[in-house]
DNA sequence: AAAACTCCCAACCGCATCTGT
DNA sequence: TACAGATGCGGTTGGGAGTTT
């Protein structure tokens, strides 16, 4: 595809992978797990950058990718999400097992953004560029130009389902008033707000929301968002790497749990109420 | 039958962020 | 603290398949 590379690709294959490029890829990775990139092709004995061997591994080699069409579920899971988060991608693909950001991505391009055009635009994420655009297309002009109200946060790939008794944070949810239940996330995903390794965060000052807007927030169409994070304007940037969870962060992680099961909402109530607590226990040691 | 057009999606790029020194 | 390299993400491109004329 007729463009300058991005690093120095000379004597490189590009374009479409062959099988045989897959079976090395394939092959190396069973063997030595992911990771180091930028070194895997050299050592695996690949002609590719190793930003391709990557992309091509996530979005396509990897097993427990879910290929074929995406479910009428699925869509309106998109869709909510998308109405929450915008265009992250890799989110919204963290809450969908087996599906990747490039197949949400394309997905969302050609067949729910035109659907959903008409709607209120949702929250953009892109990120300033301080360069100019790479050259319009009709196509670029139907990305939200609107300025970014949410920061990002690392996204998570959902690879199991996890029954709440099987939540690390189980104890702290009152099962009694829950019915059976799944609550969908990654075993590496339990949000962590009082930060890595115990460290002491913002947490605390930043909460200032009553916990019946956080109730009327959960129970919305998630219109109400956008508010909020406006009010999240003490210069804490949002976390990348899963580093410090927000509150936004947190809600905004809870929220999209409850996209997927609404009926648990009673878990985030009692979640958020055991997160203060040990705040206030680490805080007072 | 074939040219023109449209659509889909794998792959690419640039940039932001993370991590190590 | 500053820097460089590595990694991750979202936007964009272009080839090929499918459809229409």
């Amino acid at each position: 595809m007729g463009r300058s590379p991005c690093c120095s690709k000379v004597g490189l294959n590009r374009g479409a992978w062959t099988a045989a490029e897959d079976k090395i890829l394939t092959d190396y990775i069973n063997h030595h797990g992911e990771g180091k990139w930028r070194n895997l092709p050299k050592i695996a004995g690949l002609k590719r950058c190793g930003k391709s061997c990557r992309l091509r591994w996530l979005n396509y080699l990897r097993p427990d990718i879910k290929r074929g069409n995406i479910s009428h579920d699925e869509e309106e899971l998109i869709i909510r999400l998308h109405k929450l988060l915008g265009n992250r991608w890799s989110l919204i693909a963290g809450r969908l097992p087996g599906r990747t950001d490039n197949e949400i991505k394309n997905y969302w391009n050609t067949n729910l953004g035109k659907r959903v055009d008409h709607q209120p635009k949702p929250i953009s994420t892109r990120r300033p560029s301080k360069k100019k655009a790479s050259t319009g297309t009709p196509k670029s002009e139907t990305q939200d130009k609107n300025a970014s109200n949410l920061g990002r946060t690392k996204a998570v790939r959902c690879s199991k389902l996890l029954t709440s008794s099987q939540h690390p944070r189980a104890e702290s949810i009152d099962s009694s008033t829950e019915p059976a239940q799944s609550v969908v996330h990654n075993s590496s995903d339990v949000p962590n707000p009082t930060g890595e390794e115990d460290k002491p965060t913002e947490f605390m000052p930043e909460i200032e929301m009553g916990e019946e807007s956080l109730w009327d927030l959960l129970n919305s169409d998630f219109s109400d968002l956008g508010e909020f994070n406006h009010s999240n304007s003490n210069g804490v940037s949002p976390s990348s790497g899963g580093a410090i969870m927000s509150p936004k962060e947190l809600l905004e992680d809870w929220t999209i749990r409850e996209c997927l099961q609404p009926f648990v909402a009673s878990s985030f109530h009692h979640y958020f109420s055991s997160v203060l607590e040990s705040e206030e226990d680490w805080l007072a040691k």
